[in-house]
DNA sequence: ACTTCTTGCGCAATCGTTTGCACGACTCAG
DNA sequence: CTGAGTCGTGCAAACGATTGCGCAAGAAGT
């Protein structure tokens, strides 16, 4: 069945569409009457105005804040996605703001995907996970003049732009106060190949906690893990763990890689933390179910995709509004995966 | 800036919006040479077509697929809701097709998101998870022609409908087999509140795996979970755990519900499996890191979900066709969480 | 040379909604 | 009684793309 449309109800109350569309959106030279009439039928014919017709004429609200979902492998894992989505959800669902997510077809890239969003007027914002060192999603972005919002903030040109961001800077400051704290002085800084932003971030943050302490007895090894290669990334953790200088501490930049930590001193009858402590970040589901309990912070993706939306939502509404920016202080979660530094 | 539309390149061309339409669709009577001068014009404008005009015109295609996100508490402790949406993510990206996330604003129903999506004509087709036994969803969208395709069956009307559907009935089977085949007798079936339809089938299928076996030594506890309450839940499993006929095996709804068994059989100093065995379902990501590591069957969500969409784009592309159905096999993870009857 | 076909393209309507402008019917002040 | 307001409503254009119909010019057939 046909839905019903604007015209439908004009026809039936012998009114004219304008008239129509006047006493739906509550025009002041409407009287009360025709607008009730007019509520009235819509409602029983179950009208709800027609998004596209809405979109074309005010060029404006398509409706829709868009994120573009990157490769399948990403956030399969744990529950980042889940909640990224759910936050988002909140964040939009109360303004009738729908999200949109678009896939990346074979073979084309997501920046790509992005100009054709853009283009085709399909989004009226955009939401941007993963944000890397070098971005050319923002660049294209920033230049366009459409609205969005990173989650993850770039080192350089912090002030260009919105974003939210979760601050592994200081947490991993407090990481390494803590195990200091707690005696160690070998450090494992377990990292990734690809230059995100958080990498950066978390990166410094431990590094300046390291100068400000200012004890030349502390050593950090810097470990890069591939990222979809299983086999290998055992073998560079296996190594690790049984490195020259044996690191006491392991600081790994997500839970992912430190719950990959925990199974290889498994494997090796490393006792975590007798001999070895680990540190995680984010509190992934499994980090509180695993053995040990993982040490980690809780960076609170909820939090952060309702802010991202809001924020985007305060930027659709006021496009020349200064940027605005969200950081978010992570919780450190003491679990059993840290003590103090083995004799 | 504005984006390029058809009627930009038409007059750059000194041509009419109908012939660029045409050209870039690819009509017969436009000759070649025309053709390629406007595909390199609108390459160079970065022209998309408007989505929402194309969708305004030709009644059908918006272009999107519609999920509604159900409460923001659901799929948030797990990868349930990343993987789903990869899936889907998959299935459509290819064609062309995106998929629209619908919130429930504050105070509304998923019901009467559902019918205003499809009324304000925002959607082609709609997925429909967390199926239940009475599900008022699938009427109203049946009854109103709607494309849609559920992720999980009804037990009645098996055949009105498109679903994709994991053969819980078949594993719940398989977990009694393997658990009765080392001696287990005294079951306990861990359920839930809410009439899924899922749960439906899970115990069918290990009721009626029971009945085949004919064995009158069997007995089977079921017990229920509250939702929300944690303390409840921990309460309800301790109250399994040790009751007065003891289970010595637990079969779990789901993998969430096994995991809490496992945390409260820890609690109790219940050694799994050497007391209890343990058994889930849907192979979460913590279930392989859990001690000891969760018995459980692979639900694939990924592949359901993917399956789903492919589903719906058949069914949007053809409306008149034979309802479909996918019937997924789970597969049986043998980890360490099940063993033998304890003497 | 005259008809018929083909080719290349434009006109105009259409989809559903919004909105500036205007018009007729009142009311009301002077 | 007339001119100015107010009120309730409709007309028509616009948003961007698609598409049936038709027209002019050239090609081809007889």
């Amino acid at each position: 069945m046909t839905a019903a449309t604007i015209k439908d109800i004009a026809r039936a109350l012998g009114l004219s569409p304008s008239t129509v569309s006047r006493a739906l959106s509550g025009h002041a030279r409407i009287p009360e009457a025709t607008r009730a009439k007019v509520r009235d039928l819509a409602q029983d014919l179950g009208y709800a105005p027609n998004r596209a017709a809405q979109t074309l004429v005010g060029k404006r609200n398509s409706g829709f804040a868009g994120l573009v979902l990157t490769d399948p492998g990403y956030g399969r894992e744990d529950s980042y996605l889940g909640e990224f989505l759910s936050g988002l959800g909140q964040g939009l669902g109360d303004n009738g703001v729908d999200l949109f997510l678009a896939a990346i077809p074979q073979g084309q890239s997501e920046l790509s995907v992005i100009q054709n969003i853009v283009a085709s007027r399909r989004a009226d914002g955009l939401i941007l996970g993963r944000t890397s060192e070098v971005d050319p999603r923002i660049d294209f972005l920033m230049q366009a003049g459409f609205p969005f919002v990173t989650h993850g903030r770039l080192a350089a040109r912090e002030e260009a732009h919105d974003w939210v961001d979760t601050d592994g800077f200081t947490a991993f400051g407090e990481a390494f106060d803590m195990l200091y704290a707690l005696g160690h002085r070998q450090f494992a800084l377990l990292t990734i190949e690809e230059p995100m932003t958080f990498r950066l971030h978390r990166t410094e943050g431990l590094m300046q906690a390291i100068e400000r302490r200012g004890d030349p007895s502390v050593s950090v090894s810097i470990v890069t893990s591939p990222r979809y290669d299983n086999a290998r990334r055992r073998q560079v953790i296996h190594d690790m763990l049984i490195g020259k200088p044996r690191p006491t501490a392991v600081i790994a930049m997500f839970d992912g890689l430190a719950m990959a930590v925990l199974q290889e001193a498994e494997n090796l009858s490393l006792a975590v933390p007798e001999s070895v402590s680990v540190v995680g970040f984010d509190n992934i589901a499994s980090a509180a179910t695993a053995r040990p309990g993982l040490t980690t912070f809780d960076s609170n993706t909820f939090e952060a995709a309702r802010d991202c939306a809001r924020m985007l939502l305060a930027r659709i509404a006021d496009p020349q509004a200064p940027a605005a920016h969200h950081l978010i202080r992570p919780k450190l979660v003491l679990r059993a995966s840290h003590g103090p530094v083995p004799i």
